[in-house]
DNA sequence: GCCAACGTTGGC
DNA sequence: GCCAACGTTGGC
């Protein structure tokens, strides 16, 4: 099983909406890089950190679990959708999305800021200049060490 | 709201 | 294939 973390602004989407519905689509993908983690890496039941991106604070908010193997993401086939993108058809989709269900909602949020202050967290993708990947893959080990100080 | 970082697009 | 212009992300 892998570890993720995937990031969503909490005015759009956040941790009390994805438990208030219990399962959701995360749509709206337009990353090669995020895509490909989505389709070709995610397995379902692997677990993910869900992130609040743009918030305050900025950080660690709960746990979700991935529900399905990834499929297209019918937004990208709306005119009307915000994500909408001409170039990915029916018949050869561009963008993909998976299920997520909610976990749990952590005690307190880790922002940001305390994450940047401990040393044992301090390669992780997620911590690097000017790395704005929506979907990044996390290690065990700093999975676990970021759950220990919840 | 600002702006640094960086990905994408498109002209050549 | 290069690279300038442009758009987006996301922290602050």
């Amino acid at each position: 099983m892998r570890y993720w973390l995937m990031k969503s602004e909490p005015e759009a989407f956040g941790i009390d909406d994805l438990a208030r519905v219990g399962r959701e689509p995360w749509d709206g993908i337009r990353n090669y890089q995020a895509r490909n983690f989505m389709r070709d890496d995610m397995r379902p039941g692997d677990l993910a950190l869900f992130y609040h991106s743009n918030a305050d604070p900025t950080g660690v908010a709960g746990i979700m679990r991935i529900a399905g193997e990834a499929r297209p993401d019918p937004t990208a086939f709306d005119p009307e959708a915000k994500y909408y993108d001409p170039k990915s058809r029916q018949d050869a989709p561009r963008w993909y999305l998976v299920d997520v269900e909610f976990e749990r909602k952590l005690g307190r949020i880790i922002t940001l800021a305390e994450l940047r202050t401990r040393p044992e967290l301090a390669d992780m993708p997620l911590l690097r200049k000017g790395n704005r990947l929506s979907i990044l893959p996390v290690e065990p080990q700093h999975w676990q060490a970021i759950l220990d100080l919840e």
